[in-house]
DNA sequence: GTACACCTTCCTCCCAACTGGAATGTCAAG
DNA sequence: CTTGACATTCCAGTTGGGAGGAAGGTGTAC
């Protein structure tokens, strides 16, 4: 009898075990915020169950806000084990650091636009009544733009700088 | 002697008069969040002199954080004179309710950072000492990621909805 | 033996918001 | 008449983070 789970996990497993999609596994591989696991016999990735930690963490990171590109400078550091923490904890600290501005400047952007607001509605504000000479309508009420919105993230770059 | 300036502008004086590139303005009319200007019989665009307010209007709203999308729906909405406030109000109150939140959920990203800091140097702490099999050493120095990061833009969603 | 889930690679597409370049036209100065 | 600064169009590429699908191999269950 097979133990019931040997330490290894095909991809799907890890899909499953983590909540992030295969395709995106194997995207995070491409780019390299992801080692190649060591293949199987039949090819299958074959990941070791730490993977599951480390994936996570990968979500984590990314939902407060840090670039895969970062995450993905974290992970190297950590990997070639240099220092482990000297330079990760000091981008975190920057990363930290630049949430905080971020922060003041959303509160400063908040103002702004409620100024925005009034001058919204002051622009030009009867000069459009007559179509034929209006600049603003519309020529063709078919030409919409698209109305896709996302959830967008934040963040403004503190830099995976060089190492010094 | 023709006046200094004349009730039009090109597009180049435009750009200058705004800062925002020639390139930039054709791409805003082709998306539909400047309208096409009647254009000279040499095929220029003539611009009049409003639209530096307007293009300008556009730049700084940019800068809040509200997307082309929106921005050109509040533009459209004011145009076809539909209430010249009473959208544009409510959309721009749902971006401030936004930004809010925003800010709120920042004070608790900065929060799980921290937290994250600290995991990040609990990830197999010490298992990684032997390279033949260490799942992260990187398997190629030359395989890195792009350090490329702009300056990321902060919003999420609105929808430009339908008029009700 | 065949259905079915799972895996592989590769390729294209999407979003926003541009940017760059090629090929061509226009216009005023020297 | 040529040069140079403008303008026009269209086409392609960028960044970040994936999604979707085709074409095929594998593994297990009934």
């Amino acid at each position: 009898m097979s133990r019931t789970n040997l330490p290894v996990m095909q991809i799907g497993e890890l899909a499953r075990a983590t909540g992030v999609p295969t395709k995106t596994i194997r995207y995070y591989e491409e780019i390299g915020v992801l080692p190649a696991p060591p293949r199987a016999d039949n090819g299958y990735r074959s990941y070791p169950p730490e993977m599951v930690d480390r994936l996570t963490f990968v979500k984590d990171a990314q939902e407060t806000g840090l670039t895969l590109s970062e995450i993905g400078y974290i992970l190297d550091l950590r990997s070639k084990g240099v220092g482990t923490c000297h330079h990760v904890v000091e981008l975190l600290e920057r990363h930290l650091a630049d949430l905080d501005k971020h922060i003041r400047t959303l509160r400063a952007t908040r103002k702004q636009l409620q100024g925005l607001t009034e001058r919204a509605a002051a622009l030009d504000p009867s000069g459009c009544t007559d179509p034929n000479r209006c600049q603003t309508i519309s020529p063709d009420p078919g030409v919409r733009i698209k109305p896709r919105l996302r959830a967008a993230h934040v963040h403004s770059g503190p830099q995976p700088h060089e190492h010094h």
